[in-house]
DNA sequence: GACTGTTTAGGCTCGT
DNA sequence: ACGAGCCTAAACAGTC
């Protein structure tokens, strides 16, 4: 099988939902958090699908970043003029994944994009049972590191083998060949994401005046499975920020409803335990610098049912 | 004026 | 048939 180079895929549309571009392109970024603009042009340089009809896929790609709440806006600095704000990843993306894999939505998808080529030899099912896998290994990490971990009848996340599935259009197969640390190592940038809550680095990037370092999360990174890759090559770890700090600042950028439908038999309280509080996984900050000031505060902005309901591969 | 963000509406595909 | 999920188009308001 041909080795998929950067353009291998050329023309198809990528099997990628806009949520899944937006999160590639702010993963590939150091502070990951990007604008608008520099998403654009994340999408429009690694796949040249995206490079005709930039009003129609721009259109919509901000049409889903303003329905959904996968993402969030963090106001530019006053040294930074410009249009618009930033966009960072919020833990509602990995709510997005847990919910593909329990919906099985991803291989549904999955295996109407990938039927045509030579990309994905595993079974649609393999993707959606592979996420189930990665979300079963991430409530038992939370477990292990004491985070409180609600139980969730009335999802099967119990796979008997995890599947090997990797897929080419994997977002660190795209990354990864132009965004290699100078160590070289070439996926630092995901391990990063996993190791500590990327919605520091936004916002200590974003107002370093407000957000000291010293509130960067220490507990350690979530050991995985061999292969963190969901469907279409998601990395799992990367969107699951587990083992974070949740500062308040970011908003959701459209507010919660009190229930989802679709998540009837979801417990509330989960995306909690997906946030991780502070107190439970960041010993030497017990409180973020501005968990008190902030106009939605974490339990608004990541315990509500949405966030494990946010948007499906959007 | 161009860009950004939000909202509404409709169509398509797929699973139940 | 119906609902869910996703995509697309369009209109509008706000910002730079």
């Amino acid at each position: 099988m041909p080795r998929p180079g950067r353009n291998t895929y050329s023309d198809q549309k990528p099997p990628y939902s806009y949520i899944s571009l937006t999160a590639m392109a702010i993963q590939s970024c150091p502070e990951k958090m990007l604008p608008l603009s520099e998403i654009y042009k994340f999408i429009m340089d690694r796949f040249p699908y995206y490079r005709e009809n930039t009003q129609r896929w721009q259109n919509s790609l901000r049409h889903n970043l303003s329905f959904n709440d996968c993402f969030i806006k963090i106001p530019r600095r006053p040294d930074q003029p410009g249009k618009g704000k930033f966009l960072g990843a919020s833990p509602q993306l990995w709510g997005h994944v847990l919910r593909m894999a329990v919906s099985c939505g991803a291989a549904k998808r999955f295996k109407v994009m990938m039927t045509s080529d030579h990309l994905a030899p595993s079974k649609p099912s393999d993707a959606a049972h592979y996420l189930q896998q990665q979300a079963k290994l991430r409530l038992s990490a939370l477990a292990a590191s004491g985070t409180h971990i609600p139980q969730m009848p009335s999802y099967n996340l119990g796979v008997s083998q995890p599947s090997t599935f990797k897929h080419p259009f994997a977002i660190e197969n795209i990354i990864a060949r132009e965004y290699k640390m100078p160590g070289g190592l070439a996926f630092s940038t995901m391990q990063s994401m996993s190791a500590g809550y990327p919605l520091h680095n936004q916002l200590t990037t974003a107002w370093p005046h407000m957000y000291s370092t010293s509130v960067i999360d220490t507990a350690a990174p979530i050991s995985m499975a061999s292969s963190d890759y969901g469907a279409y090559g998601v990395p799992i770890k990367s969107l699951c920020h587990g083992g974070q700090t949740l500062p308040a600042i970011p908003v959701p950028i459209k507010p919660t409803p009190a229930s989802v439908p679709g998540l009837a038999g979801l417990p509330t309280h989960i995306p909690a335990f997906l946030s991780n509080s502070p107190q439970s996984l960041s010993p030497t900050s017990p409180q973020t610098a501005t968990s008190q000031s902030s106009p939605a505060t974490p339990s608004e902005t990541l315990t509500s049912p949405s966030a494990l309901q946010s948007v499906a591969v959007h």
